[in-house]
DNA sequence: CCTCCTTCATTCGGTACCGAACAATATCTA
DNA sequence: TAGATATTGTTCGGTACCGAATGAAGGAGG
């Protein structure tokens, strides 16, 4: 926020500013930010159980099943239970998930060309290095209990 | 994402976690982090049109009415139409809300302190100078129109 | 005075996230 | 084998965001 022109704010900043413009890639196809790399894990390593999602993607359990809902509804991915132990769930393309896959643009690489173009790898990794350890950092206090 | 090991992907990450931090001190009083940008802003600034918002808060107008009717709800902010112009409202502090805002702890500051604690001025001002570079660049193509 | 246009705010439908609580299934243990 | 425990996924209620459409008020020109 502006006044607190600061790396987090900044960090908030480009971040909401690269999810609007991957949806803006995206919206043709019916498709959100998390939708599509639900559909990238699945494109390059086939089926995956569901339980495995909330680690790849980074997000908790309820956020997954309303991404996954979505897809399913859409038609794009096909929701099956693991044969082997009913409480899990695994998830694969569809024949229609995997038509709309070869028509899809690659938002990421659109996107980290107009952002990041001409910054230098030692500039970027340090960002990155500076990102990483904040996000650490805050979740080891998330995980440690309540404190303020 | 895990397989976009990139600044950007850990400006999305360090954004979530930063929220998440932001959320959890502000919960036991009842309040999410963009409703505390709007408190903060009355309370420094004095009472101030509904219109200045979103710019102040780099956010669009439907999600300032969401925050807007949050805080009206809870009764933090009082939300009177401009006597110059009935088209505009102005927000302000309720008694209530000015009572809250002496017992609300900073989490801004809080929280940067945790994530960029014995970081160096400079890689700091590196970081801001990437990301914000990225955002503009960013949010200038969302602006010229639709490409992809 | 009466259209036309702009501005401000809301509503609607959608995505993306959270924590808490729940149901179902599996497993471990007494 | 019965009961406690752990895992998986969903539902519920909430925040925070978006674009498109709508309504309400103000201002400009004929």
């Amino acid at each position: 926020m502006p006044h607190h022109n600061s790396a987090g704010a900044w960090a908030k900043r480009y971040h909401l500013a690269s999810r609007a413009a991957i949806e803006r890639i995206l919206r043709p196809y019916d498709l959100g930010s998390t939708q599509w790399y639900v559909l990238h894990q699945l494109v390059h390593h086939g089926p995956t159980a569901q339980r495995d999602f909330p680690k790849l993607l980074q997000i908790e359990k309820p956020a997954l099943s309303d991404v996954v809902s979505a897809l399913v509804r859409k038609g794009f991915v096909a929701q099956a239970p693991d044969p082997n132990d009913q409480r899990q769930r695994i998830l694969s393309l569809t024949a229609e998930g995997k038509d709309l896959w070869q028509r899809l643009p690659d938002p990421i690489a659109l996107i980290l060309d107009i952002a990041f173009e001409g910054v230098d790898e030692d500039s970027l990794s340090l960002v990155v290095n500076v990102l990483q350890t904040a996000t650490e950092r805050l979740n080891k206090r998330i995980n440690e209990g309540t404190n303020a």
